[in-house]
DNA sequence: AAATGTAAACTACTCGGTGCAGTTTACCCA
DNA sequence: TGGGTAAACTGCACCGAGTAGTTTACATTT
């Protein structure tokens, strides 16, 4: 009974407090996302949370540190990379081709179109502003880089650059399933296409660097 | 001697309001590139361009104003597009890469460089405010695309959509020659690395849709 | 009744843009 | 070559709106 109060006052103090910082925090992101770090107000933003500006202030002691939470926040809902554990038993195309398609469905997931709506923008003037993107930008190239280095000991690959070579590989996908839908609001490529453009990847790469 | 007279005069004449007219326009492009468009101020900008703000809206009406005619400037600096011609008598490799390696000069040219720092933060939240960019942003890709059908109509490469292969041809390069210089500040490659840019992009190529 | 969270007013700016008085420059004509 | 006229430039004050962040005074809750 008194545990039952206890944690029912607890759970209500916790959650209320809470959701306003979640309400916060869901609100700076679309504020964000809509005017970028200059143009997003905080009077506007508290209003958008239904919150006072002062509450916002309470949680947050200013508007970079929110920027910030919120990156955070946008990185962390990927933290899964893309993982592909290099298996010599099995074709490289194969792969490829999953690597290819996970990359894609990362490419095409709201938090990371959000993330990069938010940063990038941020990124090319202020680089320490979105600082913290920039190794989740390209966590997935090093995951591919050490599959390719092992496909290379493995004597599967020509010896290269894996570094560069994974660049290539990941700008392919990327110039069609990436860059025109950031900057041209282009539509995410459908499920039929997108195996065409892992396909086309995969042929690519292999044809230039298997052995 | 009269000859002369009138055009040092006429070159003076002109050259003084029009200096301060150019004046104005270098430090707005300074002033944008570092801080963008938003982050720009105009009182900084006339006392960059060493120039009364009052002089500064007799010349353009607004920030907006101004700001066009620095990316209208900008675009017309390197309207020599990569200009690609067909030509069935010559390997496709030795046309292709040529077109990677003005691609890759254009990639790395100043005034294309400054551009797309200006621009692209724009471009991802205000479309209208960077919409003279977009034709320029892929002229090159519009050529490449014509040079690829003819190919195709002269039975040299598979019948494919020749957007989405030089969307491809492109992106193989960008992704070394672009995106990291323009993003992570990361330094512009060298004419040996440039050579195997455009040469790794062409042997993909062609390895894909080459009949 | 105490405490907390709230809204609204407030501070001390900066912003884009304007009005104006006075100065400098450019150009034409005598 | 000199003088006059018109245009352009200057610097300043100023406007209204909006900014991040702070204070104050009220209301709701426990």
């Amino acid at each position: 009974m008194v545990q039952d109060l206890k944690v029912s006052f607890m759970k209500k103090s916790l959650t209320l407090t809470e959701k306003k910082r979640l309400d916060i925090l869901a609100a700076a992101q679309e504020e964000f996302k809509e005017k970028g770090f200059l143009g997003a107000s905080m009077d506007s933003l508290a209003k958008r949370a239904a919150v006072s500006k002062r509450t916002v202030y309470n949680h947050f002691p200013s508007k970079e540190i929110l920027f910030h939470n919120i990156v955070k926040q946008l990185c962390d809902s990927f933290s899964q990379a893309v993982n592909i554990q290099y298996q010599s038993s099995k074709p490289l195309a194969e792969q490829l081709h999953i690597a290819a398609m996970s990359e894609i469905q990362l490419l095409g997931s709201e938090c990371f179109r959000d993330l990069n709506r938010i940063t990038i923008a941020e990124l090319i003037r202020s680089p320490e502003l979105a600082s913290s993107t920039l190794e989740h930008l390209d966590q997935q190239k090093d995951g591919l880089h050490v599959w390719i280095n092992d496909a290379i000991n493995d004597g599967r690959l020509k010896a290269v650059d894996s570094h560069y070579a994974a660049q290539q590989f990941l700008g392919l996908i990327k110039a069609s399933a990436f860059w025109p839908q950031l900057l041209l609001n282009q539509t995410f490529p459908s499920p039929e296409q997108q195996k065409i453009i892992a396909d086309d990847a995969v042929l690519m790469f292999l044809a230039r660097y298997e052995t």
